[in-house]
DNA sequence: TATGAATGAGCGTTCATTCAT
DNA sequence: AATGAATGAACGCTCATTCAT
C-alpha cells in the first residue's frame, strides 16, 4: 500500500518492453506477435504498453531500430584503419563483424528486416541505408584504394565486398534459421579467421594458382 | 450472361492458386498474407482455395515444397562433375545457381523460410534438409577430396564451402530485400562469374600474396 | 455406356432422398445437417437434391410430413371402436400407439419436431393440428363420451387424455434421447401393457382404495 | 460522452451472458443460435463472450449445466418423506415437479437437451445422471418399497414410474412445444392435481372397477 | 437426368486498441 | 502510471446453392 510495488525503474520500462518485444518479434514475425504475450515477457499488462509506444507498429519500428543503431557506429570504425594494408583491414573488418554477430542479435534483426520486408519496406530501407549500404560502400571503398596500389586485384569493387561479406551473412543466417532445425553447429568467429584467409590467397593450393 | 461466371478447370488450378498464393506470401509473410487476395489473384473464389487445400497452412506448405523441390534436382546434377579440376567444378556450381536464381523464386522462397521460420520450422527444416544442407554438404565434399588431390588449400572444408556460396546468398537477398527499397541494382550473373574467379585465386593480387 | 447404370428407379429417388434425410436430420438436427451427407448416404450427388426439393428447408418439411403423415390416419381407425367398453378402447389404443412407436421412427420426429420447434413453427404446427391435437382431442372425445356413460370417472377429459398417453410419449423420448446415452433400456410394448392396466383402475392396491 | 460506453460488471457477466444464452439456444437449438444475438441479448460485445466462455460449445453446455444443476437438488428432498403413505408421497413428488417447472425453465432445457441429444450426447448423459435417472429411481424405489408394505399393486416398478411421470413430461412439453403454435393452454399444476388423484384410483370409476 | 466444381454470404473466433477504474 | 475488462473490425473457414458440363 504505502510503497507500490511498481514504481521501481519506471524509467527502464520502454528498454524492458523492447527487450521483450524483441524476443516474440523474432519467434513469430511481426503478424504473428500477440501484444498479450509481449506484455507478459515484460511484466507488464498490455495497457502500459501503450503508455509508451503508439501501436504495435510503433513498437515494432522501435525495436528494429534500437537493435540495428549500435551496429552502425561499431562499423564506421573500421574505415579509419584505411591505412594499413588491405589484408589487415579485411582481416579486421571480418573479425570485428564475427564479434559484433556474437553480442548483438545480428541474426534475429536480419530474420526480422527479412521477413517483414514486404510489410515495412522504410525497415528494410534503414537497415539498407543504415547498416547494409554503408557497409557494402565503406568495403568497396577501401577495396577500391587498395586496388588503385595495386594490392587488389581487377574487379567489381562491390561485388568484390560481396565475396568478402557474403559467407558472414550466410553464417548468421545459418546459425539463426538452419541451425535451430537441426543444422550443424557454426563457429562465426573460425569461419572469420578461415574466410578472411582464404579469400584473400585463394580457395587453390597455391601450387595451382 | 455472354461469359460464363466461370468455367472448369480442376487441373490447373492447384497451379495457379500456389502462383499466386507464391506471391502474395512472398509478399506478406504467411500471417499478413490474406485469402481473400490470393483467391482474388488466382481469379477464383475464397471457396476454392479449400476444394484444393486443407487450410491456409497446407497452402504455404504446398508452395513452398512445389517451389523448393526443382531446385533440389538441379543441384545433384553439379555433383556428377567430380573428376574436372576443382576450378572447373566451382565455376559450374556458381553459373548454376546464379542461373538457377535467374529463372526461378530463389529469392523469395529465401524470404517466406527465413521469415516464417519461427513459425514454420518444419519448412526451415525442408530448406535445410533438402536445399542447404545437401548444397553445402555436397560442396564440402568436392572441397575435400579437391584437398586430397593438392588442388584446394587446408581448411576445414564446410567452411571453405561458406566462402564459395555465402556470397551468391548475399546475392541473391541483396536483391530480393535491399533492390526494392533502394538498394543498387545486383548483377547475380556477374557476382558468380567474377567471384568465382576472385575466390579461386585470392582477392589479393598476385604480386601481393 | 449403352445402359446407363442410375437409370433405375428414377422414381425411387425422392423417396431415398427422404429415408437418408431422415437419418442424418434426426441425428444432427436442421442446421447442424449437412447437405453432403444426406446426399451421400442417399448415394446421389449433392446437386441431384435439388432436382427434387427446392432447397433445404423443402427436403426437412418433405422428411417431418411424408414421416408424420401415415401416422395420422392410423389412428383415426381408433375412434370407430367407440362403442366398445371404454376399458377396451384405451387398450387398443395404447397397444397400437406402442405397435406403431415400433414400426416407425416416431421417437426420431419427435426430437427433430421438438428440437426444430423454434426453427419451424410450422413444423409444430403440423405435429400439433395432425397429430398430437387430434390423437388428443380424439381420446378426450371419448373420455367425456365415457363419462356420461358413467365408465370413466369425473375430470377434466383432456387431463385424463394426458394421464393416458403421457407415459408413452415418455417412453418414445426414452428410448430414442437417453437410452443411447446409458439409460436403461425400455420395453414400449411392455409399456403400454403395463400402463394401460394400471391407469385404469389406479396404481393403488384395491385394499388401499 | 454522458453515459460510458461499458462498465465494469465482472461478476454478474457470467450469469447474465447465460441468461441471454439461454433464450436463444432454447429459441433456435445449437447451431442456429447466433453468438452475436447472444451477446446483443446480454447487452455485450461478441468479444466479451469468449472472456468468459472458451467457445461457443462452451457456453452451451454451462447454460445446461447451470440451468439443470437447481433441478436437482429439489427432487432429492421427495426421498425423505418415504414414511409417509405412498398416496401422499406421489402427490407431493407430482405438485413439487409443478412447482418446478412453473419455476424454472425445465421445458426449455428438456427441449435443448433432447433436439441437440444427436450433437451433444454429454448433455443428454448429464440429464439421465442427474435428472431423469435419479427421479426414475427414486421414484422406482418408493414404487417398490410401497408393493412390499403391499400399498401398490404389482407390476414393474420402473413402468410404473412412468406412468407416474409421464404425464408431467408430456404436459412440459405440451407447454413449451405445442401451446406457441395454438395448442390449448395447459394448467401444469391442475395437470399434477387431477392426475395426481386419477393414477392413485384408476381412471375408471368406481363402480366398474 | 445427373454431376461436382465453383461460388460467396455468413459465422465463429481472434486480437489490437480503448478506457473506466 | 498502471491495469485489464470490454470492444469491434477483420479474417479463416464452412456450406447451401448454382450452373457448366
Amino acid at each position: 500500500m504505502q510503497s507500490p510495488r511498481w514504481q521501481r525503474r519506471a524509467e527502464d520500462r520502454p528498454r524492458e518492453i523492447c527487450a521483450a518485444a524483441l524476443d516474440v518479434f523474432t519467434e513469430k514475425g511481426f503478424a504473428a506477435a500477440r501484444l498479450d504475450e509481449i506484455a507478459k515477457r515484460a511484466g507488464v499488462s498490455k495497457g502500459t504498453l501503450y503508455l509508451y509506444f503508439k501501436d504495435k507498429e510503433d513498437l515494432f519500428r522501435a525495436v528494429v531500430r534500437d537493435t540495428v543503431a549500435p551496429n552502425v557506429g561499431a562499423l564506421r570504425d573500421a574505415a579509419m584503419a584505411s591505412e594499413l594494408p588491405f589484408a589487415a583491414v579485411a582481416n579486421m573488418f571480418l573479425s570485428r563483424f564475427a564479434d559484433l554477430a556474437q553480442r548483438l542479435p545480428v541474426g534475429a534483426v536480419a530474420k526480422m528486416v527479412i521477413g517483414e520486408s514486404g510489410n515495412f519496406p522504410e525497415l528494410a530501407k534503414v537497415w539498407h541505408d543504415q547498416v547494409a549500404g554503408p557497409s557494402i560502400g565503406l568495403l568497396a571503398g577501401l577495396i577500391e584504394k587498395a586496388q588503385a596500389k595495386g594490392e587488389v586485384r581487377a574487379g567489381d569493387p562491390r561485388l568484390h565486398a560481396f565475396t568478402l561479406m557474403g559467407p558472414m551473412l550466410m553464417g548468421v543466417i545459418w546459425r539463426e534459421i538452419l541451425q535451430p532445425v537441426g543444422g550443424a553447429p557454426l563457429d562465426i568467429e573460425a569461419l572469420a579467421r578461415q574466410h578472411s584467409q582464404t579469400v584473400l590467397t585463394g580457395l587453390l593450393a597455391e601450387s595451382e594458382q
